[in-house]
DNA sequence: GGCGTTAGTATTGTCGACAATCTACCTATT
DNA sequence: AATAGGTAGATTGTCGACAATACTAACGCC
């Protein structure tokens, strides 16, 4: 059991501002090139327009908005070049966050993701459930590393994935071979293969990119 | 020539915070564990709380200045495990910027850079110069790798690596050593030798880790 | 003597109002 | 008819003031 006395960590209003805001982004409530209305975000949160600003000036740091001085702040259209620098970014991400895994606990981290490629395969034909797990998948192993700095900046990518599957509601094609990619992948963490782990990450993300940019 | 019309991107007052303050944080001015007090700041640079706190939100989404709620926001303080966690990242982006050097025009990339090599040479016996230049070879690494999200994060990292090296008042052991190393991954990138660079580059940043943490 | 309580002070968090700027539309002129 | 100029509306950028919260220190009580 965890203990209950532990330090009550208060989110601050631009904090959770940004949250909200990233998953409207994520979930396609907010639509690439969509200009934010500052006086209509401030009553829809309910809060004035100061904090709505510094959680919005988050965003932007992110990359998630672009700022145009004078005239608002806009969700970012992903392009084709976008994802594919989004991928790379990923990439660079996760590959270093699988090589910290295999480098501890693999044994143990292998069995977590194992667990989730389960439940993946289990929701075969449920496409956007499997879209779910997939990013779930991703989000654990980067989590795994147990590192402050990779999982922050994963979160950002994570949300710019969704943006991507939102926007152009991708026909998750063959699951089946998806589920297995995932499988294997969590296998070789398992293994604690540090070079086919590595092959195996890169060859994902080279599919996922194709998938979403020759759509 | 390049052309002289061209968007005439004004930056927000809230970015310019942001640059300013990522400076003095670099620089030592603001030192680890400081609490930024808004007033004084806002004074000094002859603005409003309201823009000054937006710049600092987005230092905060960095990692470069931890809130407190009700307290304020402090600059974060470098433990061992930070300045780890720091170089894993930094490693992930700059291993990912290199593979897509390699995959580019290497040649023209490893010539900028051993021009750098050259004048980190010349900078021999002046410390703080060599430590400069070590900085610039890193960033100019990943500007030429053309992605803007390695780019934006690698700019976090080495604001962290500034402030390490002012923190710690770095002795640079050896300076002959760090000539050689940046030669030799300079060299690589010119080769194309994408497995060699690779495997430079982690033995690079495990040497800085180490440097760093056992001082 | 140690602990809890209570002002006092300083700082942050939030808000509403004003100023600056841009877009869109309309008008007048060539 | 097309373009320059001007005006109105809306939105962002900025500021100053107020409210809420946390630290400091002095005081009283057990």
């Amino acid at each position: 059991m965890t203990s209950f006395i532990e330090p009550l960590a208060q989110e601050s209003t631009p904090s959770i501002v940004a949250d909200k805001l990233r998953q409207a982004i994520a979930h396609g409530e907010l639509k690439p090139g969509a200009q934010l209305g500052e006086a209509e975000l401030a009553r829809k949160f309910g809060v004035s327009r100061g904090p709505l600003r510094e959680g919005m000036q988050r965003l932007t740091q992110e990359g998630l908005l672009v700022s145009i001085r004078n005239r608002g702040l806009f969700v970012i259209d992903m392009t084709p070049d976008e994802i594919r620098d989004m991928y790379l970014a990923r990439e660079a991400i996760e590959r270093a966050a699988a090589r910290k895994i295999v480098a501890g606990d693999y044994e143990a981290a292998g069995d977590e993701l194992l667990a989730i490629v389960d439940k993946m395969a289990a929701a075969e034909g449920d496409p956007a459930a499997v879209g779910e797990i997939d990013i779930a998948f991703h989000e654990r192993l980067v989590e795994l590393a147990h590192s402050p700095r990779l999982s922050r900046m994963h979160k950002t990518f994570i949300t710019e994935t969704r943006m991507c599957i939102h926007a152009l509601e991708e026909t998750y094609s063959a699951s089946e071979v998806r589920v297995g990619e995932h499988r294997t992948l969590a296998q070789a963490i398992r293994a604690g293969d540090h070079l086919h782990v590595d092959d195996l990450l890169m060859a994902h993300m080279d599919d996922a990119v194709t998938r979403l940019v020759n759509r």
